[in-house]
DNA sequence: TAGAAATGGTTTATATATAGACCACAAACA
DNA sequence: TGTTTGTGGTCTATATATAAACCATTTCTA
């Protein structure tokens, strides 16, 4: 059970989320949409489309995440191409992090 | 009252959570902390901070902001004072955008 | 100008994300 | 080897974010 929760935030991801919902805002005025369309689109209320452009730090990561995409402001300042690209570097790069040779206890039923 | 919700995201919004989980757990990695410790520090649970790292989209976006501070992974690729300085411009931009003169008939209350 | 549309702000009921306690297994280490 | 430590996954109770319906104000438009 959660107890009262009264979360504190960094100076920088308070900035980094008013940055991210003042962006969001500009974009959506300059694609003359009303908050009504993208909340639909994003299949979100009116309300949360306001708190997500207020930078509002408890909202979902995903409502966020869509509206930017809908509205056109591009997450990582990278298109989906490059992002797809950096996605499979990471996952390479995690897979070599876990480190120390990898002793093959479990030996060979790993396929790839 | 919200009725059922099951959202629906874009492959751009799936990609980005990924990665963005992914970047951060291998800036934990690389910075050698435990699960536990980053969770602890950000105020978490331990395993909201694995939902984080998976790049479940139902997380809300302090908590995610907050864990990539944390462990060094910047958002907007930037620092902290470019952030500041690109904030203050795009509210600069939104003052600008909703347009058309600003007619000043409440006059000048307005103290800045 | 008047009327319409958009926005900002409530309030309330409910779906749900979260903390916390578990457990099982993997990894690191002595 | 055994022992610790970290991880990943459950399950449950509860705090809370959300949708929806409001209303007031501002902004557009005809």
């Amino acid at each position: 059970m959660p107890k009262s929760i009264t979360r504190t935030y960094s100076r920088y991801s308070r900035d980094a989320s008013a940055l991210l919902g003042g962006l969001i805002r500009a974009a959506r005025k300059e694609r003359k949409l009303t908050a009504q369309e993208v909340a639909d689109r994003a299949g979100i209320s009116r309300g949360l489309l306001q708190r997500i452009e207020k930078g509002d730090l408890k909202c979902e990561i995903g409502a966020v995440f869509e509206v930017a995409t809908i509205v056109g402001v591009k997450l990582f300042e990278a298109d989906e191409r490059a992002l797809s690209r950096h996605l499979s570097q990471t996952k390479d790069k995690l897979a070599l992090l876990p480190k120390s040779v990898r002793k093959q206890s479990k030996a060979v039923h790993d396929d790839f």
